[in-house]
DNA sequence: CTTGACCTTCCCATGATGGGAACCAATATG
DNA sequence: CATATTGGTTCCCATCATGGGAAGGTCAAG
């Protein structure tokens, strides 16, 4: 029935936290909303909406900016479904990059591991590695 | 030669940046170097040696407080394998898990941009997914 | 003596998020 | 009705690792 929420309400519908929800709107990244007359902040199905895609597009790892662009997206129209594609394989690249990063980190570090022996003894070839002697 | 450097030649020789250097001394990850008359900073081929190890570390993905470990332990002639080994197995566990996570989020961008058109028209499957419709 | 290259300390910014203080408004209970 | 609780509000601070830049001291070379 009651179609204007308070930030709690909001927050608990789409899984942003009243603190972001209000960061979000400092920085421009939602418009402010209605307010009661104790200035209160009151959201409405619309907001609510909005504020799940901008949940959904952080779970997916899209930046701030990114979503920006793609709530610009989402709104107009007469979007081209190119531009959103450009955004979404831009970011998949930067995913796989940092991915491919920690995987190497790993990697090697698993190799180092591998030859430890973990017991009482000083000896271990990860020390000896990040003393550059391994 | 001159086995005392400036900061400037032990950030060149170590791949730590000056500012990092000061950093890390003033976050007591590293002691404090000898000082000339004029205040300069000078690092001797240990305080070289160390900031390497700290490079590689950082390298690997070690966050600061790892390191301080880790240090303390590279220091301990009577360290156990065993102890460096579990920093390194907990530091795979945490860069596996969030490798992990991003290949999800690749994975996920991948499906939804492999059903986009990339065209100059609006619909598009991964504004879709945003909107939860899709 | 000036110029330029280096050093020093100190403050501010990043990105996304949370913690918490100080204060005001609305509701629920004794 | 008075008070306790809950939940709004703004504002400041912290994270983590790193860099930018200002203001000022020091030193070598021209």
């Amino acid at each position: 029935m009651n179609e204007f929420v308070t930030i709690r309400d909001a927050a608990m519908a789409t899984g942003v936290s009243a603190k972001m929800i209000r960061h979000y709107e400092s920085i421009g990244l939602i418009s402010p909303p209605t307010r009661t007359q104790n200035r209160y902040r009151h959201y409405n199905q619309r907001d609510i909406h909005e504020l799940g895609f901008i949940r959904r597009a952080r779970d997916l790892g899209f930046s701030i900016e990114d979503i920006r662009h793609l709530l610009a997206l989402w709104r107009d129209r007469s979007r081209s479904s190119a531009e959103v594609k450009a955004i979404a394989l831009r970011h998949i690249a930067e995913l796989d990059e940092k991915a491919a990063a920690l995987q190497a980190m790993s990697e090697t570090l698993k190799h180092l591991a591998a030859n430890c022996q973990g017991d009482n003894r000083p000896d271990c070839p990860i020390i000896d590695a990040l003393d550059r002697l391994g």
